[in-house]
DNA sequence: GCGTGACGTCGAAGCGCTTCGACGGGGGAA
DNA sequence: TTCCCCCGTCGAAGCGCTTCGACGTCACGC
C-alpha cells in the first residue's frame, strides 16, 4: 500500500505538500498539484484511515443506530438506514451500524474511541434514558423522531401530529362525521414512541375541532388481530365511514375484512393511511406518506452542519402531504 | 479523555506496561494489571481507535456490504445484517455499513484505507463482478451466497438446492404426484441470483427423481401476480395438488387466491414454503425455514478464524430443515 | 557465592498522517 | 534599486497507541 511519503517522493514534493494538495487547506500551485495528483493515482494512493483520524481528529464515519424491535416496520427501518448510508457518501463519510441494544454503553463506546464523529439515533422514545448522554457527549448527533424535550438536542421527523390531522381534515372535508384511527400495537403506546402518540393527538385534535365522532384503536401487527378490530370497529360506531390507519402491517388484511364484512372501499367505507408511498400505491389507498428517504437524507445534512460548526435547529419537522388515491371518496347519504 | 500516558502515570508505570496489562500480550504481575485496571476504570479511559489501528494495524471493524435491490425480502436482510453486527461485537469488533451500489470501488476504498479489517457480503451473482478484486484482496472476506466458482473464496449460505429437493420429498411421501414451484420474481433469476435458481434445480432434480410431474412459474412480488400465478397453475396442471412457494411477498396472496379459486389447503392442495420461520408460523404453512440469523452469525465466526490466520472451508452449506405444519397433507385419492 | 534463567517492566521507535511555523524567492510598491 | 509582503513549499512535531529489544531483579542450582 503506497503511503504519502512514495506520493511525495514520485511528485517530487514533501509530505506536508501532498497532504495539502489534495486535501486543499492551503494554497499549491496548479503545476504542483497536478503532479501530485498524478503521482497518487498512479501509485492507488489511500490515506490510511486510522492515520488520518488520528492525526486529524476526524474519522469521517458516523454511528447510526438502528432499532430492531417489534412493532416498527421492517421495510421503513431499511430505507432509513440505507438513505443515511446514501447521504453519508455524498459527504465523503462512512456509517457504523449500531443496534438498539448496544444501548448507552455503545453509544459512548464509539464517541469516546473516536471511531465516529457523529451520531444519528432512530426510534427514539419520549423519556429516552440516551438522552443525558447525548447532550454531555462531546459529538454532535441527530435523532430521527422526537422526544418529550428536544432542548439541547437536534431532532428532524414528518410530522405525525398534522399527518394525523391531515388524514381527519380529508375525510371531514368529504362528508364524513364518524371516523375512527386504526393505531399501532399496543406496545408502541406503552413505551411512549413519540410518532404514534403524535398521530393520535392530531387525529383527535382534528375530529374534536371539526364536531366529528372519533374512537382509537391501537391494533397488533397480525391479519388476525386486524380482522378483530375490523368487527369491533363496525360493532362500537355503526355510523363509521371513515378510518385512518397507521400500522403497515394491518394494511392489507383490515381493506380485506372490511370487505368480506360487507363494506365496499370507498363505496360504504373510507381509507386513508399513513405509510410508506410504496405500500399505499399498491394497495391504491389514499394516504399520507412516510418520507423515510427525505428524512434520512436531510438527517445526514444536519449533522454536517454541526460537524461544521454550524448552528441547526432543535426541531426539524416534516410537513406531510395527503395523496388522494382510490380509498377514499364523499360520504354517500344513504 | 484519558489516554494511556494518563493510565501509566495513575497506576505508576510506564505506557507500554499499561498496553500490555489491558491486552494481556505479555506477561504481567497481577498487582500491576490490577492497579492498572484500577486506573484505566477511575479514568474512564478508552484506546483511541485510530491511533490503535494506525499501530496495532488492525481496526476492529468489518465492513457488510446489505443489497438494496427488487426482489429481496427486506426483512430478511435485515435480520441477517442485525446479526451480523451482534455476532461481530461479540468478537469486540465493530460493523460498517456499505449499500451494494457502491460497488468494487467501495470496496477497495474500505480496504485500502484499512478502515475496516475484513469483508462480509450479500446477495451475491452467480457471476459476481466483485469476485476477482476479492481474490486479490489483502483483507479476508466471507459471501453469504454462493458464486458459480467459489474457489480462493469463503462462501456460506442455506443448502438451497436440498431445500428445494425437501419440500419436494416432503410432498411425495404424502402421495402427491404433480407440483409446481412458485419462485422468485424473473429478474432474480434474470441476474443470476445463485439461491433462487438452486432452489429451482433442486425442486426439479427431487420431482424427476421421484417421478412427478412438475412446473416452474417465477412470481411477481405482488398481490396481483399471486393471484395470476395461482390461476395459470390451476390452468396448466389440472392435476397439481403440490406447491413449493419461494417468494416471501407473494406467500398470503397466493394462499388466499388458491382459496378463492375454491381450492382448500390442505384439503384439496398441499402448500409448503422457503421462507422465515416466523413468518411461516404466522400462516401457518408448512416450511424450509431460512436460517438468516444463524448464516450472519457463522459469517462473522469464519471471518475471525479467518483473521487469526486459520483455514476455513471454501463452502459452508447450512443444511435446511422442514417444519411441518398445517398446509401440507396426504394426498386425497378423490 | 556466583552464574543463569525467567519474569516483569521500561524506553524508544515507529505506524502514516496533519498541521504549525518558518523560509525562500519573486513581484509590486516606493 | 531596495524593501516588503505574500505565495508556495518544507521540516519537524506530534496525534495515541503497539511492539520490540533490553534490562534489572529475584530465585534457583551448582
Amino acid at each position: 500500500m503506497a503511503k504519502i511519503t512514495d506520493v511525495a517522493r514520485r511528485a517530487g514534493v514533501s509530505a506536508s505538500t501532498v497532504s495539502y494538495a489534495l486535501s486543499g487547506k492551503r494554497p499549491i500551485s496548479t503545476a504542483t498539484r497536478q503532479r501530485v495528483e498524478a503521482a497518487a493515482r498512479e501509485l492507488g494512493y489511500r490515506p490510511h484511515a486510522g492515520a488520518r483520524a488520528l492525526a486529524g481528529r476526524r474519522s469521517n464515519v458516523l454511528a447510526l443506530v438502528a432499532p430492531l424491535r417489534a412493532g416498527i416496520h421492517v421495510p421503513v427501518v431499511m430505507q432509513f438506514v440505507a438513505s443515511v448510508v446514501t447521504a453519508a457518501r455524498r459527504h465523503d463519510h462512512d456509517v457504523l451500524l449500531l443496534t438498539q441494544e448496544e444501548g448507552e454503553d455503545g453509544l459512548r463506546r464509539v464517541a469516546d474511541t473516536a471511531l465516529v464523529d457523529a451520531l444519528i439515533l432512530m426510534d427514539v422514545q419520549l423519556h429516552d434514558p440516551r438522552l443525558p448522554l447525548l447532550r454531555t457527549l462531546d459529538r454532535p448527533s441527530v435523532l430521527i423522531g422526537f422526544p418529550r424535550d428536544c432542548a439541547g438536542l437536534t431532532c428532524i421527523d414528518l410530522d405525525f401530529r398534522s399527518a394525523g390531522e391531515r388524514c381527519v381534515e380529508h375525510l371531514a372535508r368529504l362528508g364524513h362525521r364518524v371516523v375512527a384511527l386504526v393505531g399501532s400495537p399496543p406496545e408502541v403506546y406503552v413505551r411512549g414512541t413519540a410518532f404514534a402518540q403524535r398521530v393520535v393527538q392530531g387525529f383527535t385534535a382534528a375530529a374534536d375541532r371539526g364536531g366529528l365522532a372519533s374512537a382509537v384503536h391501537p391494533c397488533e401487527a397480525t391479519p388476525a388481530a386486524a380482522r378483530q378490530v375490523a368487527e369491533r370497529l363496525l360493532r362500537d360506531q355503526p355510523a363509521l365511514t371513515g378510518v385512518v390507519v397507521h400500522n403497515e402491517a394491518v394494511l392489507e388484511p383490515l381493506v380485506s375484512a372490511f370487505e368480506q364484512l360487507g363494506l365496499r372501499v370507498p363505496g360504504d367505507l373510507s381509507v386513508a393511511a399513513i405509510c410508506p408511498d410504496e405500500l399505499a400505491d399498491r394497495l391504491h389507498l389514499t394516504s399520507v406518506a412516510l418520507p423515510s428517504a427525505e428524512v434520512g437524507e436531510r438527517a445526514v445534512d444536519l449533522l454536517m452542519e454541526k460537524l461544521a460548526g454550524g448552528l441547526v435547529p432543535e426541531a426539524t419537522l416534516l410537513q406531510p402531504t395527503l395523496n388522494r388515491r382510490a380509498s377514499t371518496a364523499a360520504r354517500t347519504t344513504a
